[in-house]
DNA sequence: CCAGTGACGGAAT
DNA sequence: TATTCCGCCACTG
């Protein structure tokens, strides 16, 4: 029962994977969903393990700042621009254009 | 067991 | 308004 800490990841994969085509949130957005504040760390430090999760849209998520700040951590750094971009996500300067018309709650998650 | 680090966020200066 | 520092929680060395 020592391993149940993967819920926590668990919970965030599954928001991660709630994100609708198209949007972008933030890894304070999913804290505060799970209930957790000032967790923003710990749900990117999750999303490290994210690698071993195919078809987790990691790249829709960015920090408060709508930076890909996680560029860096994927197999490609410039995969994740060109998925955005694939998702009809405009990105310029490592930056989401319209990151706040972009930005999707994932708390809509738990009203379902 | 202790110390350092990290895909962040907010408060302070 | 912008830049800097600190804090939170988990994982690695």
């Amino acid at each position: 029962m020592k391993h149940n800490k993967e819920n926590l990841y668990d919970l965030i994969y599954q928001i991660v994977d709630q994100i609708p085509k198209g949007k972008v949130t933030t890894y304070g957005a999913i804290a505060n969903s799970l209930g957790i504040k000032s967790g923003a760390r710990m749900v990117g430090y999750a999303m490290n393990a994210s690698h071993s999760m195919s078809g987790l849209p990691a790249h829709r998520v960015v920090n408060r700042n709508g930076v890909l700040t996680g560029k860096h951590h994927f197999d490609d750094p410039d995969e994740m621009q060109k998925r955005l971009e694939l998702d009809g996500i405009a990105v310029q300067d490592d930056q989401i254009v319209d990151f706040k018309k972009r930005f999707w709650d994932p708390c809509h998650i738990g009203d379902m």
